[in-house]
RNA sequence: GGAGCGUUGGUAAAGCGGUUAAUACACCUCCCUUUCACGGAGGAAUCACGGGUUCGAUUCCCGUACGCUCUACCA
């Protein structure tokens, strides 16, 4: 029996045998992520090249990144570097790939374009596609014409076919003639009528559609460029695909591809089809989208995006302080789960627990609130020297420059629970290195008294003569010295809280005190003592 | 309009013929902490509806409803 690492050029048409044993399944899984280079990286793009990887890593197969940019109308300059970039800050790195390399290249579909108009000719010849010469304003017509109430979108299909400008309704000559004077066509399929076309998707069994309800799509366009439709079924066997995962918004057109797959390279070599769930609006209906995260004001793509045409900026996951291993932990949760009650997992847990069979059918609608609890977790759980260096950023952004590393992973140590989101901890750690600017004094003010005062006048001299500037003895002449005025220690605590820190959170006083040194904390409070005064 | 896919607490979801229907997020109450957070305890679902099949259905089958996707020379 091969083994699945077994090269596949020993698994049969390499040797010009087909060997029994070595069945489709036998094969090194290959699969691949295609975006089409037209903007920022979607959270839904993000899940399904990480459902890709994980799969094909969990069984040691190559991951592939294709670029579809067949539509030269939707170009938009720097997507695909941008698409790159966010799959190395995800740590998802492909095999092959149009900067990786790999020997199945090139890995641009623009750059593959003569290959298709040959296969679309076979296609041709062998009656299942034919030219069509219909311009953009017949199609349009066609449409208008035809349209009823019962029918409000007519298609190019079996039964309107005959009423077009194709091969179909010209006659040989005619369509030579139109050849020879270089009238532009498309070539479209002919789907055929009342044919049963049924696949097994990984995820949702078998399905099977109708033949005569499907369109005859444009194959090849008048720019000599593929569709989707005739691109994705070329390359995936031309790069050796095994398994092919997409949005469930493909499963109406997969009729056209399994019938591509059935006329072209034979339907034993098709992939095996997995239409991963949407992932939606967090409250109503519909896909989720860009402007969802405008307007309810969290991230949809994965790190920061601008279109440089029209100079329309989205905020990533990156940016706005997720941590990559929070990203996609949040992300294989959006639909997968390992059948237990775990949920985070690092990536080389998720490589191998990840099964497709334990994908969810229904589309799931986004929840921030959980996106942000999985960062929260991984921000608890990874040492902080990881994430140092952003948060030092962070704080020279804010004019707070670090020079004592030391001291500064203990106060992120010391304030890590509290963080939800990287930029938090600028907010709960930044008076560790420089006095609050904002005092809440209103806090202390109601219940504020003579004697508090005095307690503190007396508390500042006995700091100033304490010997170990240390928790403990912090605390211990403190709590000695509230005894001795009578007052509780904790009707005193909340102000020196306040005192050192601005505001009512953060650490332990003591903690704050002992890490932020004498002076400061002396300083801290004659500051505020002032303040009360006044 | 048509086709396909889907439907378990507010959200994500476990369950795969017999369970007190897990768990997590969010929310509320309480404990811990004289701050905030962390941590701990508790609180919510007659599994969309109607028929079957079965001794027994959240689980299997068929309808209905609802939702979503697609219906471009875009992917």
């Amino acid at each position: 029996m091969c083994s699945p690492q077994l090269p596949s050029t020993l698994c049969g048409e390499g040797l010009g045998v087909r060997y029994y044993l070595c069945r489709m399944d036998a094969k090194k899984v290959r699969v691949r992520f295609a975006p089409s280079p037209t903007g920022g990286l979607h959270l839904g793009g993000v899940r399904t090249v990480l459902f890709n990887y994980l799969f094909a890593k969990h069984f040691g197969g190559d991951f592939i990144l294709r670029i579809e940019d067949t539509d030269q109308t939707r170009f938009v300059e720097g997507a695909e570097e941008y698409i790159f970039n966010c799959l190395e800050w995800c740590g998802l790195v492909p095999d092959e790939s149009a900067v990786h390399g790999g020997p199945y290249g090139p890995y641009r579909q623009s750059e593959r374009k003569p290959l298709y108009l040959e296969y679309a000719e076979q296609l041709v010849k062998q009656g299942h596609a034919y030219y069509a010469f219909d311009t953009p304003q017949e199609l349009e017509e066609m449409r208008t014409k035809f349209k009823t109430k019962e029918n409000p979108s007519p298609q190019y299909n079996h039964e309107l076919r005959g009423y077009m400008r194709n091969a179909l309704t010209l006659g040989e000559a005619e369509v030579a003639a139109l050849l020879a004077t270089g009238t532009p066509y498309v070539i479209r399929i002919k789907m055929p009528e009342h044919e049963e076309i049924r696949f097994t998707d990984m995820i949702r069994g078998e399905v099977s559609f109708d033949s005569s309800l499907s369109d005859d799509k444009v194959l090849l366009k008048a720019d000599g460029m593929p569709t989707y439709h005739l691109a994705v079924v070329i390359d995936d066997y031309l790069m050796k695909i095994t398994h092919a995962f997409r949005g469930e918004e493909w499963l109406p057109s997969a009729p056209a591809h399994v019938l591509l797959w059935k006329y072209l390279f034979g339907l034993e070599n098709m992939p095996q089809w997995a239409h991963l769930p949407l992932i939606l609006k967090p409250e109503g209906n519909g896909k989720l989208s860009k402007r969802d995260g405008d307007r309810l004001g969290f991230p949809v793509f994965a790190m920061d995006w601008t279109d440089p045409r029209t100079g329309e900026a989205a905020t990533g996951f990156k940016e706005r302080g997720f941590l990559p291993e929070a990203f996609i932990n949040m992300l294989a949760a959006l639909g997968w789960n390992d059948g237990t009650a775990q949920e985070i997992f690092t990536l080389d847990e998720l490589v191998e627990k990840f099964s497709m069979d334990r994908v969810h059918k229904g589309g799931a609608k986004f929840d921030f609130e959980k996106a942000k609890w999985f960062n929260q977790e991984w921000i608890k759980r990874l040492p902080v020297t990881h994430y140092a260096a952003k948060v030092k950023g962070m704080f020279a952004e804010k004019g707070i420059a670090i020079e004592d590393d030391a001291k500064f992973y203990t106060v992120l140590e010391m304030v890590k629970e509290r963080c939800i989101l990287l930029p938090d901890f600028v907010q709960q750690a930044s008076f560790f290195f420089l006095a609050p600017v904002e005092i809440d004094t209103n806090s202390i003010k109601p219940k504020w008294t003579a004697q508090k005062n005095q307690f503190f006048i007396e508390l500042i001299r006995a700091y100033e003569l304490i010997p170990y500037w240390q928790h403990d003895d912090l605390e211990k002449e403190f709590k000695e010295m509230a005894a001795a005025h009578q007052i509780k220690p904790g009707d005193l605590l909340l102000p020196l809280r306040i005192m050192l820190v601005g505001g009512k959170f953060g650490p332990g006083v003591f903690d704050i005190a002992t890490i932020i040194g004498k002076e400061d904390t002396l300083a801290r409070i004659k500051h505020t003592l002032g303040l009360l005064e006044a």
